[in-house]
DNA sequence: TCATTAAAGTTAT
DNA sequence: ATAACTTTAATGA
């Protein structure tokens, strides 16, 4: 999952404050730091020529980011920004591969860490490729309520706006509001209040 | 079917 | 107040 806060703060860690909107790192920067959220939510994204945002993903806390980076001599390929005010622990490069260099279970972790977000990637670019919005819109929800205990219809409230949702899924606005509406006739969703319920 | 544009209503800061 | 988000409608690829 994620590596205990001791073992960060014993190599140096610091903890970062970022508020909602705060620009972590960005898209041709050189990467330098191991992160993980301590606390908040933190989105890894791109904007094409004509502005239009493409969110990768959004990361709950506990998750790490930026560290798939560290092992290559390569710019970063994505932006990271504070979604919420967010708290974030951060270790240099050199004192991270050196604790994986002493701890290998630690260096496991990261692995598997790594794998799964690899393994997610596989299945969101499946599932949202060329497919329609509703089945689009459809396959992201399930991606997210996957982990969620409660596994009753409409038990889960979507913790996203509409524009956040089109973004996952690389739709416009409007037409992730008009999918969405229309899985709500169809009863695969309900909206109280603006709120979306899976 | 979906993007784009425009315009207006609603909510959050 | 102002910005951000949501919604509806018209138009065109």
């Amino acid at each position: 999952m994620s590596i205990k806060t001791k073992l960060l703060h014993s190599v140096g860690g610091t903890e970062e404050h970022y508020h909602a909107g705060d620009c972590i790192f960005s898209e041709g920067g050189t990467p330098l730091f191991y992160y993980q959220i301590a606390e908040g939510n933190v989105k890894l994204n791109n904007y094409s020529e004509d502005g239009k945002e493409l969110i990768q993903n959004i990361l709950p806390p506990g998750s790490c980011f930026g560290e798939s980076m560290l092992f290559l001599k390569k710019p970063y390929p994505i932006n990271a920004f504070a979604l919420t005010d967010c708290t974030v622990l951060k270790v240099h490069r050199d004192k991270f591969l050196a604790l994986l260099d002493v701890y290998p279970h630690t260096a496991l972790e990261i692995c598997e860490a790594l794998s799964e977000k690899t393994y997610n990637k596989y299945l969101m670019m499946r599932k949202i490729s060329s497919k329609s919005a509703v089945e689009r819109l459809t396959e992201i929800m399930n991606m997210m309520k996957e982990p969620q205990p409660n596994k009753d219809k409409f038990s889960f409230e979507i913790p996203h706006t509409r524009q956040q949702l089109a973004s996952l899924t690389g739709l416009c606005v409007e037409t992730a509001i008009r999918a969405i509406k229309r899985m709500e006739e169809k009863n695969v969703l309900k909206i109280r209040n603006r709120k979306i319920f899976y």
